[in-house]
DNA sequence: TTATTTGTATTATTATATATAATACAAAAG
DNA sequence: CTTTTGTATTATATATAATAATACAAATAA
């Protein structure tokens, strides 16, 4: 899996990283139960520090995105059971983000399209 | 317009005031070419500093969501022409979003169901 | 057994971000 | 001419981010 981290960006290392790990599992990229890189080796291929992705993984884990097993290192967590209703964290984040489409000029229409796009990419439940 | 904010949150203040500012907007709460509280009464008000509460006006003008006139303070932007096209940021946060809500177990049926309630209270564009 | 690899913890250091405080200035309104 | 506006400056304290250099416990591999 592809990894590119803008050092430039207002958004932390172990932040941007953590995104793109929980974007690759949802697109099926990285299939449940796959075992990921060792934080030394992830470290060393990107150029950052080992605790810079220690911090990732354990937001991750603490997330649930994925276990951490100190025999077979870190591994994709199982697909959890269907579960309709969103965390209230991200029902407000889905707030914030169509209030800032409304006012950009965004209509319903173009952003559930746009959410249909998206939702396409994603073959996390279709292995 | 009530604003609150969470000292203990992990997101910034002026952050935090910019968002329920944006929501404002997109909600009508605000209305477009109304006229903001000035710098040191929304500090007093929130109890917080003048810098950070200009810090948010400042972002807010930045991404164009105020416009601010020495003459007349801070104001709400009119509203811009209808634009069918969201802005690439707002394109990879709602990826992110979506992902997030894939592996959390919310199908697309669900999270279609919530923009649509979303959205039926954001009457910006519907004065 | 021994050596290596794993995640993880610790300590130190540097740089940046956040928030507050105390002023000060220019421009416009009253 | 005084007040109010946004804005800039300087200083200070705290928190976060990132790196560096180690070290340890647990498990694998030799």
């Amino acid at each position: 899996m592809i990894i590119s981290l803008q050092l430039d960006s207002e958004t932390p290392l172990y932040e941007q990283l953590r995104n793109q790990i929980v974007i690759g599992i949802a697109t099926g990229e990285l299939a449940a139960q796959e075992k990921l890189p060792t934080v030394r080796q992830l470290a060393e291929d990107l150029g950052i520090n080992t605790m810079t992705v220690n911090k990732a993984y354990m937001l991750l884990k603490q997330e649930g995105y994925i276990v951490i097993d100190r025999r077979h290192g870190a591994k994709v967590s199982p697909r959890p059971p269907d579960n309709p209703e969103p965390s209230p964290q991200l029902e407000e984040q889905l707030r914030l983000l169509i209030a800032q489409a409304t006012i950009q000029g965004v209509n319903q229409s173009r952003f559930q399209t746009l959410c249909s796009q998206i939702f396409a990419n994603m073959t996390y439940r279709h292995p």
